[in-house]
DNA sequence: TGCTCGTCAAGAGCAGTGCTCTCGTTTTTT
DNA sequence: AAAAAACGAGAGCACTGCTCTTGACGAGCA
């Protein structure tokens, strides 16, 4: 009876892939503003109202999509960073940063549903949570590890006791290490992001070319000021 | 002569300013996606169609408000910098870097139409390039004279010299100042925009709560890692 | 003063959107 | 075999940006 009832499960399941994969080559061709659910419908050959079938909105589609770039990105630093040894903190640090950036710059509009202006109304945060952090928990582990190892600066500044509590969420990524090391971690991290969302959404257009290579070197700088030496 | 095409010039002023004014709130209520020409031209009591008399398209609408969100950020920026004691580089520093984020997170969707996911095809870069390096020129200039007064920790690292080229369109902004001040300027500015569009879009929801203060320990942490001291 | 000519608001209309509802058909469950 | 659930198709609603045409008004020139 499994399998009678798969059988019908099985053709909704890939039907609804086949929808989020040309629902994705849209939006990686005309941006999250440009994805119709009728274009959708249309390449599949169905009529439009069957789409609700299997995403009860756009923004449901929209969701999916979202966690799917959230798992791809999250995957590329990961992958990015394990190639690294281990023992380098700094070059594990800096691979995960490029990979974010590098993984941006080839997927802007993907980039831009997860890191850019919050589409419409807004997306469920419980779904996302767990493919949402993928990339932070590799940021945190890495520095987990180098203050394990005594290879981090120590810290310029420790942070305001009333702040104790704002970190209470990266402490189960970063278990064991003091404050002043998750808040250099929070520090390299939204400097990361704005320096890739600032690439991504035009902002260095006409003023930096070789973004590339200002990258590393702001990356670098970056690593150093937080305390990752080489 | 003048007189009389001027009446007619001034009652097409005054329409394209309430065009903006309500389009404007519109923005801030609906954001820039629930923008519609429409829907301003009802609460003018115009015909849809007669809009296109003033902006040629929605995107030249969204356009000028652009500007207008770049001039309003820039002079926020201007304003709250040039109340702080000239020689407290430091303090006018995070004035700055404060104003940014009252003004990002007071209008969040005039945020995200400047800083957020480029709207549609792409804003004219030309029209908006004087309004958008207020708060950039504001961020050289306090570097710029905290170099001169000697208040800047020397550099940790320099640029590597294939960099050069890069930022030669801030040099105008800070000159005479070597390039490290200005590796520095823009690692600040990257890092400042990353936090605020991280808050404005919602990514330190239910991670960090009390944001105003977490933001003020960051900026205080990475001011002192591009060498601005107290 | 009279006559053009450019500017303007209005209206109809086109193509497109997200979404809802209904209606047969097919498949699964009872 | 009968009841129930799932499904695709189609029509339709309200909305969007945008275009084209029509008619009125006012400014400049003869």
């Amino acid at each position: 009876m499994t399998a009678s009832r798969t059988a019908r499960e099985r053709v909704r399941a890939e039907l609804t892939k086949e929808i989020t994969d040309i629902a994705r080559r849209q939006l990686a061709t005309e941006g999250a503003g440009g994805l119709s659910l009728r274009a959708v419908a249309r390449e599949m050959g169905m009529v439009s109202s069957a789409i609700y079938r299997y995403f009860p909105s756009r923004d449901d589609l929209l969701t999916a999509l979202i966690i799917d770039s959230y798992n791809a990105l999250g995957e590329a630093v990961e992958r990015a960073e394990a190639a690294v040894p281990r023992d380098d903190h700094l070059a594990r640090w800096l691979a995960a940063c490029g990979a974010v950036r590098d993984w941006g710059v080839a997927h802007p509009h993907e980039y831009a549903l997860i890191y850019g202006s919050p589409v419409p109304g807004y997306q469920a945060p419980q779904d996302t949570v767990t493919a949402r952090v993928r990339d932070v928990a590799v940021l945190g582990r890495i520095m987990s590890e180098a203050w394990q190892a005594g290879a981090l600066r120590p810290a310029e500044e420790e942070a305001p006791p009333e702040l104790e509590q704002e970190v209470v969420n990266f402490r189960p990524l970063m278990p064991g290490v003091p404050d002043n090391v998750i808040w250099r971690v929070i520090t390299g991290w939204t400097g990361l992001y704005g320096w890739v969302s600032f690439e991504v959404f035009g902002q260095f257009n006409n003023t930096i070319e070789d973004r590339g290579t200002a990258f590393g070197h702001t990356m670098r700088l970056a690593a150093g000021t937080i305390g990752l030496t080489r």
